[in-house]
RNA sequence: GCCGAUGUAGCUCAACUGGCAGAGCAGUCCCUUCGUAAGGGAAAGGUUGUCGGUUCAAUUCCGACCAUCGGCUCCA
């Protein structure tokens, strides 16, 4: 890291102290949790502070007010007796104390060096003193008062769990200068333009209802972009030598206990009666257990192993309240889902080939990615020797892949197995996984699955879950906020529209529209009596790559004037030149 | 599920402390037929998210619920 950014890293977490010695003088009988320096900014949780939006103002200004006296961080180490003296009125404070003289690790928010077992680090800053390793600017001089702003307020939990009580987390942004503040204000106010939601609204792509939440509604013309997204995938896939089952989207309870859903996913899922029938369903929340169903029909020989199903399946799941999001979080979408059953002296090929796969289907859109293991979680399933052992698997591919280059996300795994993710970003640099690689000893002995191998015998087949681009819905929601909705040519839902400038070129317009229609052209025609000024603004907006404006001179040489999506005007084209251009462009997908 | 916020016409937003809900854009109709990012006019459009409460009177105040947004936790 380099020293300019400690220097900020170092004022973003003065200004967590100073924000909590504000809090504090404001409302005295809050209880401290932690107050980190974070990308951009910083934040302090409190225990105990009941404020809303219009409070941030003041805590703001009492903040201001501490930086003009330009206090002092002085830095001391002192005693765990001492502390709990000093923190005595501070259970969370006292909370860490104990931990930290303990020995025990605490993770790298909190800031106290765990092998500085005995010896606690406090900071004090004028009539404020707190728990903390630091470092810290010398005095709040250092600090340009116009050059943070508090920016919201959330709940989180205590050390980040759910059992814990919530505490009260507030927000800031924290820069160096005001100018840079004012950029970054800039930058999110701009970033906010590409959501996908409102970008979804403005092209009519999807939209979502009271009576369907989580569940997206596409349009035409975003069910055009989504059935695009299908068929890349398809074709992406052709060589790898996947074969396609289709599988119903609700089976009886039975195969859910089977599969160990019914124990560590049941509250995710919804369950389905008929009005007339005892017989209870649920709607898939995962697509394994078809698969299988499907795998175990007739038995297997090792001669067709490796054995990869794929399936655009359909899944269902309940998310808590407050979950949802756009396209990014959903109840009901599809996932590009294949299931990979092999012996186990193929594991390393296939999570290989499963790899440059994700390669394979990223790399068009110019998607940023990076790939996480996720290792055993604590609600696990099976032999814990199996799950070392598919660990130790995982990891050995991510280094020879990736080198250094992944990262790991601790007990993350699904409770059959670990994995390997993906994460995207999207417009506002939130990640959001996409990619998925799980290994699975478990289903395939929890449904008896099996091969005869080479010497007769019946073996028990390993299986891998795999999805590339998460779900349809979620790769769509990122894809719009990466182009800003202005999609390649092949995935847009409208390639070309024709603008007849007068109503004595609307036949000629027709004409064009239909060569175009005949030739597999996404092209819309429009008819409204506008200028062409108008309808040029409104194919602009609607992203359009190719506005052909047709005029006199257009009717009278049979041509269209082209104007290209970002490129400008290029001048009069043959229709035929036109459609070579756009079906060259087509089949680029670039 | 939890913390905070929001919900007024298809969209973007008004309506001072409770007193008959108002614009622009889009849509419809009329005029205009136009050469590269908004031509002019008219009429229409609402059970103010839902249900309940307070009040002579509720978009406005209170409560519950629903949906949405920013986080936490969880997740593709």
């Amino acid at each position: 890291m380099s020293s300019e950014n400690n220097k900020i890293e170092t004022i973003r977490h003065s200004l967590s102290h100073i924000m909590a010695a504000a809090v504090k003088k404001l409302y005295p009988d809050v209880k401290l949790g932690i107050g980190p320096a974070i990308e951009n900014g910083f934040y302090y949780d409190f225990d105990g502070l009941k404020i809303s939006d219009d409070d941030l103002p003041r805590i703001e200004e009492e903040m201001r007010q501490i930086i003009r006296q330009n206090i002092a961080f002085a830095k001391s180490e002192i005693s765990q007796s001492e502390a709990e003296k000093i923190f005595a009125d501070q259970p969370y404070k006292l909370e860490l104390i104990n931990e930290l003289c303990e020995g025990l690790t605490l993770t790298d928010s909190v800031r106290v060096r765990p092998s500085q077992a005995k010896v606690i680090s406090i900071y004090k800053s004028g009539n404020f003193t707190d728990l903390c390793i630091g470092p810290h600017i010398k005095s709040t001089e250092e600090i340009s008062p116009g050059a943070f702003k508090l920016s919201k307020i959330a709940g989180a939990y205590w050390r980040g769990d759910e059992k814990r009580p919530m505490l009260t987390r507030v927000y800031g942004l924290a820069f160096e200068t005001e100018k840079e503040l004012a950029d970054h204000l800039k930058m999110i106010e701009e970033a906010e333009k590409r959501d996908h939601r409102k970008i979804g609204a403005k092209l009519d792509l999807f939209s979502f209802h009271e009576q369907a939440p989580g569940m997206p509604f596409f349009h035409p013309r975003g069910a055009i972009v989504y059935h695009e997204l299908e068929k890349f995938w398809r074709q992406a896939q052709e060589e790898f030598d996947y074969q396609y089952v289709h599988c119903p989207s609700m089976l009886d309870v039975s195969i859910w206990k089977q599969s160990g859903h019914w124990d560590h996913y049941k509250e995710d899922m919804f369950f389905i009666k008929a009005a007339k029938d005892e017989k209870e369903f649920a709607l898939r929340p995962m697509d394994c257990p078809g698969a299988i169903l499907v795998y175990n029909n007739s038995p297997k020989s090792y001669r067709d192993l490796p054995l990869r199903y794929a399936e655009p399946g359909l899944i269902t799941r309940k998310e808590k309240s407050g979950q949802l999001g756009g396209l990014f979080r959903v109840q009901q979408f599809k996932q590009d889902d294949a299931h990979i059953f092999m012996a186990e002296d193929q594991i390393e090929s296939e999570i290989k080939s499963v790899i440059k796969l994700v390669d394979k289907i990223y790399k068009p859109f110019g998607l940023e990615y990076k790939a996480f293991l996720s290792t055993r979680p604590d609600d696990y399933m099976g032999d814990i020797k199996l799950w070392d052992k598919a660990e130790k698997e995982l990891t050995k591919i991510l280094k020879e892949v990736y080198g250094d280059n992944y990262g790991l996300k601790e007990k993350d795994g699904a409770f059959y197995g670990p994995k390997i993710d993906y994460q995207l970003k999207d417009c506002l640099g939130r990640t959001w996984q996409c990619a998925t690689i799980q290994l699975d000893f478990q289903m395939p002995l929890k449904f008896d699955c099996q091969f005869i191998d080479n010497e007769g015998k019946p073996r028990t087949p390993v299986m891998i879950h795999r999805t590339i681009m998460g779900s349809f819905e979620r790769f769509m929601g990122i894809l719009i906020e990466h182009y800003a909705g202005a999609f390649p040519l092949w995935l847009s839902p409208v390639q070309a529209i024709i603008l007849p400038i007068g109503q004595d070129h609307q036949k000629y317009g027709q004409e064009v529209l239909d060569m175009l229609k005949k030739n597999n052209i996404r092209a819309t025609l429009n008819l409204d009596n506008e200028t062409i000024g108008k309808k040029i603004r409104e194919a602009e907006m609607q992203k359009i790559p190719y506005l052909l404006v047709v005029g006199d001179k257009e009717v009278q040489a049979k041509s269209v004037a082209v104007r290209e999506r970002g490129a400008g005007d290029k001048g009069a084209m043959a229709i035929d030149e036109l459609i070579d251009i756009i079906k060259k462009e087509v089949a680029d997908k670039n």
